[in-house]
DNA sequence: GCTCCTAATTAGAATTATTCTAATTCTAAT
DNA sequence: ATTAGAATTAGAATAATTCTAATTAGGAGC
């Protein structure tokens, strides 16, 4: 494990932020001013494919990197605002279903977090 | 609901096949030759924004289109392929779980395509 | 059938996220 | 110290997508 892989392995699993390559870059420059975006990159990709962090799409937003341990994210769909969420394993239910074996399954429930709630109600619940 | 956005969705509804962007578009050239590229981005944002059309993030590939009828994905881990799947419809399940209303959800299972899995199997199990 | 208005479409520039490449710097073994 | 190999760097390159400004098309009213 290379210096900085170790480090970006550090920011990631002890934040609950849910960051993107660029904001991980951010965090590391502090302790490490010279670190280049590429290094960040590199050690991302190589931790992904390793399978030491996880990576988040969410359509249309750059991709963000998260913890391992099992839990699964509530999207808005107003915002896109990340939230983590623990619900019961699934991957028994769902193997039993599929009749393949499930290395991991990814699940988004898209919601619509209060803030976001409160505006489509304002726009919505005119003057009828 | 304009000319070219009733082509597109069609075209998205009508096929199996996880299109990006760039896929509709060559598609629709083939009845429409002088469409813009800009023109179906504008077009499945709009689609997508209305709830008509679904998009699918996979890690590091462009996004993919989809119809809207209730069903989930396999990813391959080794070459990303999607492949549909039929679960059961998990929303009362997890509705009650998190205690908020859930308005779609995104399960993607993970798994290892035969061709993957045949791969991996050449690497690994080679001469102990 | 024209005229005007608005919305749709277009071309291409711009942006963003990410990857690639080649040069440089470390590290650690000899 | 020397050297080989891996890690890191800077910055160019690429790919996907969005933005902008100009153009076009379609319909409402004359």
């Amino acid at each position: 494990m290379t210096k900085y892989g170790k480090k970006i392995l550090e920011l990631v699993e002890g934040s609950r932020s849910h960051m993107t390559a660029e904001q991980i870059y951010d965090q590391l420059r502090q302790s490490c001013p010279g670190v280049a975006l590429a290094t960040v990159y590199n050690n991302l990709n190589r931790l992904w494919a390793e399978g030491r962090i996880r990576r988040i799409s969410v359509e249309g937003m750059a991709d963000r990197y998260d913890r391992t341990a099992r839990h699964d994210h509530l999207v808005c769909r107003g915002c896109g605002k990340l939230a983590d969420v623990t619900l019961e394993d699934l991957t028994q239910q769902l193997e039993r279903q599929v009749g393949v074996q499930i290395l991991d399954y990814d699940l988004k429930l898209v919601y619509l977090c209060d803030a976001c709630r409160r505006k489509e109600k304002e726009s919505k619940g005119g003057t009828i």
